[in-house]
RNA sequence: GGGCAUUUAGCUCAGUGGUAGAGCGCUUCGUUUACAUCGAAGAUGUCGGGGGUUCAAGUCCCUCAAUGCCCACCA
C-alpha cells in the first residue's frame, strides 16, 4: 500500500464495481423489509448545484439501511423544470440573436428536449461522482411517457371531483417571460416608488400605479371614516387626462384610513386586493394593461405604451392640469417580482386552471399532526403548518410550451355561446371544457361538435413533481409501488417544504391514497465561504465536483454532515474539507499498520470476521478488553444516531472515536504487544469501524476492505456490526 | 406587522441540566519502520446583555439587543 491516499486511482473504479455487481438494487436484499427513498429530481437543464451534494445525507441512511439487511430502493430521476428550464433555454437562445417567438411550439419543445437530453448524462455522472447509490436502472424523467398519463390521471380525477375548475382571475403575470406563475414563485421586494396624491374630483387619494386609473370602477373608503361618509354611495364627476368621467364611492374595511388620504382607487382589473373589494361589490372589471405589459386601447392616447413609460407620461400630463396634489418621492414598499427574471409582477386577469386546495390540505396537516408523517429537525413543522393552514388555490397553467401540455379541450361553439363578458368575473365549468386523462376528445360532449381546441397551457412543474413519489414507483418495476409506497423518507433542503413536500403530501394521499413518505428529513443550505447565498448570477457558485476533484467524494460528504445541525445552514469551509481529507489519508494509515503487521498465520485468520461476542471470549489483555467494550458502545451509538437521523453527531463520534481512541491511544498501546491475539482483535475492531464509517465514506473504507479483506466481496453489501454485547449507557 | 433561526475559543461551528468541546490557526517539543496529510504537551472562553426557575443553567422560562431567513393585501 502507499504512504499516501490517493481518492483519484480509487472512487470512479469503485463505483463501476458497485454498480456492475447491481449492489443498489434491492433486490440485493430481496427477503429484506422495504426501505425506500426517492431522490429529489435534480433540474435537468443545468449540472449540479451545491445543494444537491447535500443528498449525502440520502446515501448515509441508503448505505446504512442496506447493511442491516433491508430491501433499499433509492430512485434517482430528472425533472423537466418546466418554466425555468425554458428559461435557460431562451436565454441560450438569446445569445444566438433568437427568442422564443422564432420557433413554432413543436419545434421549440424539441430544441429543450434535445437540450435536457444532452444535459442529463452530466448530472447523472455528478451524482455518481459522489458516490450515491442510487438504482440507476430505475431512473425516470418528469417528461417520460407513463409519468405523463399518471399526471393526466390525476388532473382528470381532480377535475371529475370538483377539485380543478378554470376561472378567470387576476394572477401574478410576468409580462416579461410571458406566463403566470402561483403565489409561490413570486418574490417580494423593498423598492422605493413613488406615490402619487390624485385629485379625484372632490377627493384625493394616493397611488403609486396612476397609469391603472382608467382600470378604475370605484373609489373606496372605510365605512366609518367620517371625512367621508356624505361620499358613500354616490357618483362623482371627475376630470381626467382623457376627459370627464364617473366613478362610485363604495365602502369597504379594507381600506385603512391612516394610509395616504384614506381614499383608494379600486383597479380590479390589475390590483388584488381591488379584485376582492369588486367581487363584494359587484363592480365590473376593465383591464387596461395587456399581456404584453403595454396599455391597451382602454387607456386612448396611451396605448402600446409600456405600463412604466406610460406612468411618466400620464403624471406629466396630470401636473399640467392640476390633478396631482403632492408626490411622495421616498414612498417604500415592497412589491412583487418574477422570481427568476425580476421584473415586476402585473396582475392581470386571466381564465386559467385552479385547484381547490383546502380540502387537500386537511388530510395533510393532520398526517403530520397524527405523527403519520415524522418532521426532522421536528421545529420544521411549523413552515409546514404556516403554509397549509393559510392555503389559497393554486394557479397550475402556465403559458409555457415546455412541460405537460393540460389535457383539456374547449368546444368552440360553447365557448362562444357563454363568451365570456371582459367586464364580469366568473367562476364556471360549464364553458365548453372538456378535460381527458390524455385522449384527444373526439366531439364536445354537450353539442357534439368536433371543433374543439386543445388548452395551450403547459402544468406548472410542481403539479407534475408533487406527484412523483406514486409516479415513478408505479412506472418502474412491476411490484414497486406495492412494496415500496409509501416510501420511507424523503430528504430536501428546507426551502421547498412548500414548493414541493407539501404538495407531495396532498397529492400523494389523494392520488394514491396513502401519505407519500413516512419520514420527511430537512437539511440546510450550503452557503459560500462567507455566508452568503450561493448564486450562479453572484458567481460566488462553487461547483460539488470540483471539490470532489480536490478532496475526494468522502471527504466532502463527510464535511457536509460533520459539525452541521440537522436544518442549519452552513458555510462551505476549505479547512474543514481539508480536514476530512486528512482524515482519509488517516484510515489510509491505519490500513497499512494493520496489513504490516499480519503474519502468516493471522492470514488464514482474519479471513472469518469476528464478531463483539467471539472478541470478548478471545481478549485476554485489560486495554484490548476495554476497547472491544467500547467498540461495541460506539457501534449501538451510531446505530441509534442514524435510526434518528442525527447524521453530525454520528460522524463527530465516528472521527473522534477512530482519531483519538483507536489510532491515538489504542494502536499506540498494541503496537508495542502486537502478538496473534491482540492482532485477530485489532483486525476485527477496525473492520467494524470501517463498516460503522462507510456510509458516510463510502470509497475508502470500501478500498481498504479491498485490501486488507476481500477482493471478491464488498463493505457495501455486508452486514452491519453487531452490538450485542454493548453495555447500556 | 407576524413567525422562525442564529449569537459558544482568533476563524468556522458542535454541544442530549451535572467539572466548557472539535477542526483550522497559535506556542513548545518529538521523525530507526502506519501516518509530518503525524504524535505529545500547552495557551486562548464573564457560552450576546439583563432577570428568573433549580442543589446545579451554554442547556429550561421571561426580557432586551444584533444578524439572517420566511410569511403577510397596506393602495
Amino acid at each position: 500500500m502507499n504512504k499516501v491516499y490517493s481518492h483519484k486511482d480509487v472512487e470512479e473504479r469503485i463505483y463501476q464495481e458497485w454498480e456492475e455487481k447491481g449492489y443498489f438494487a434491492p433486490e440485493v436484499n430481496p427477503k429484506g423489509k422495504p426501505y425506500s427513498i426517492i431522490l429529489p429530481p435534480p433540474n435537468a437543464n443545468a449540472p449540479l448545484h451545491f445543494g444537491h451534494a447535500m443528498y449525502v445525507i440520502e446515501d448515509i441512511l441508503v448505505r446504512f439501511n442496506r447493511m442491516m439487511g433491508k430491501s433499499v430502493l433509492w430512485l434517482p430521476g430528472a425533472d423537466h423544470a418546466g418554466f425555468e428550464t425554458q428559461f435557460v433555454f431562451e436565454k441560450k437562445l438569446q445569445a444566438q440573436g433568437k427568442s422564443r417567438f422564432d420557433y413554432d411550439r413543436e419545434e421549440l419543445y424539441r430544441m429543450i428536449w434535445d437540450f435536457v437530453q444532452g444535459n442529463r448524462p452530466v448530472m447523472e455522472n455528478q451524482l455518481k461522482r459522489l458516490g450515491f447509490s442510487l438504482d440507476w436502472n430505475r431512473k425516470k424523467f418528469t417528461l417520460d411517457k407513463d409519468i405523463i398519463k399518471i399526471v393526466h390521471q390525476t388532473f382528470k380525477n381532480l377535475y371529475d371531483d370538483g377539485l380543478v375548475y378554470r376561472a378567470k382571475r387576476l394572477v401574478n403575470y410576468c409580462t416579461h417571460d410571458g406566463t403566470s406563475f402561483s403565489d409561490l414563485e413570486v418574490i417580494y421586494e423593498e423598492r422605493k416608488n413613488p406615490l402619487y396624491y390624485i385629485k379625484y374630483g372632490p377627493l384625493v387619494l394616493a397611488t403609486t400605479r396612476p397609469e391603472t386609473k382608467f382600470g378604475d370602477t370605484a373609489v373606496a373608503v372605510h365605512p366609518d371614516d367620517k371625512r367621508y361618509k356624505e361620499y358613500i354611495g354616490k357618483e362623482l364627476d371627475i376630470e381626467t387626462v382623457l376627459g370627464k368621467a364617473k366613478i362610485k364611492v363604495v365602502a369597504d374595511e379594507m381600506v385603512d384610513p391612516q394610509f395616504g388620504t384614506g381614499v383608494v382607487k379600486i383597479t380590479p382589473a390589475h390590483d388584488f386586493n381591488d379584485f376582492e373589494v369588486a367581487q363584494r361589490h359587484n363592480l365590473p372589471m376593465v383591464q387596461v394593461i395587456g399581456f404584453d405589459g403595454k396599455m391597451n386601447e382602454k387607456a386612448g392616447k396611451f396605448e402600446g405604451l409600456f405600463a412604466k413609460q406610460a406612468r411618466k407620461i400620464i403624471v406629466g400630463e396630470m401636473e399640467k392640469k392640476g390633478l396631482i396634489e403632492k408626490i411622495d418621492e421616498n414612498y417604500i414598499h415592497r412589491i412583487g417580482l418574477c422570481y427568476k427574471c425580476k421584473n415586476p409582477i402585473e396582475p392581470l386577469p386571466l381564465e386559467q386552471w385552479f385547484i381547490k386546495m383546502e380540502p387537500l390540505a386537511k388530510p395533510a396537516i393532520e398526517a403530520v399532526r397524527s405523527g403519520k408523517i415524522k418532521i426532522y429537525p421536528k421545529n420544521m413543522d411549523k413552515l409546514y403548518f404556516q403554509f397549509l393552514e393559510n392555503i389559497k388555490d393554486w394557479n397550475i397553467s402556465r403559458q409555457i410550451v415546455w412541460g405537460i401540455r393540460i389535457p383539456a379541450w374547449q368546444c368552440v361553439r360553447c365557448a362562444q355561446n357563454q363568451k365570456y363578458n371582459n367586464s364580469t368575473i366568473q367562476q364556471s365549468n360549464n364553458d365548453g371544457w372538456i378535460v381527458t386523462s390524455g385522449e384527444i376528445p373526439e366531439k364536445c360532449s354537450t353539442c357534439d361538435s368536433t371543433d374543439l381546441i386543445q388548452d395551450n397551457d403547459a402544468f406548472d412543474t410542481w403539479f407534475s413533481s408533487g406527484q412523483w413519489p406514486f409516479a415513478t414507483l408505479k412506472t418502474s418495476k412491476p411490484g414497486d409501488f406495492e412494496k415500496f409506497y409509501p416510501t420511507t423518507v424523503l430528504e430536501t433542503g428546507y426551502d421547498i417544504l412548500r414548493f414541493w413536500v407539501a404538495r407531495m403530501v396532498m397529492l400523494g394521499e389523494y392520488e394514491a391514497r396513502q401519505v407519500p413518505f413516512e419520514n420527511i428529513v430537512l437539511h440546510g443550505l450550503v452557503n459560500d465561504p462567507l455566508g452568503k447565498k450561493m448564486s450562479k448570477s453572484k458567481g460566488n457558485a462553487v461547483n460539488p465536483i470540483e471539490l470532489v476533484d480536490e478532496y475526494g467524494a468522502d471527504a466532502v460528504r463527510f464535511a457536509l454532515v460533520y459539525g452541521t445541525a440537522l436544518g442549519n445552514d452552513q458555510s462551505l469551509s476549505y479547512p474543514k474539507l481539508e480536514a476530512m481529507r486528512k482524515f482519509t489519508n488517516k484510515l489510509w494509515n491505519m490500513a497499512r499498520f494493520i496489513d504490516m503487521n499480519r503474519t502468516q498465520n493471522s492470514k488464514v485468520k482474519t479471513q472469518n470476521n469476528l464478531t463483539i461476542e467471539q472478541l470478548s471470549n478471545l481478549a485476554i489483555n485489560e486495554s484490548d478488553k476495554a476497547m472491544i467494550e467500547k467498540t461495541a458502545k460506539l457501534t449501538k451509538g451510531i446505530t441509534t444516531l442514524l435510526e434518528k437521523h442525527d447524521f453530525n453527531h454520528a460522524a463527530q463520534g465516528l472521527y473522534d472515536f477512530i482519531w483519538h481512541e483507536f489510532a491515538d491511544i489504542y494502536i499506540e498501546n498494541v503496537k508495542n504487544r502486537i502478538d496473534e491475539n491482540s492482532f485477530l482483535i485489532l483486525n476485527s475492531l477496525f473492520l467494524i469501524l470501517l463498516k460503522l464509517l462507510h456510509p458516510f465514506m463510502p470509497f475508502v473504507t470500501e478500498e481498504i476492505y479491498k485490501r486488507l479483506w476481500s477482493k471478491k466481496d464488498h463493505l457495501i453489501i455486508s452486514k452491519w456490526p453487531s452490538f450485542a454485547k454493548a453495555s447500556e449507557g
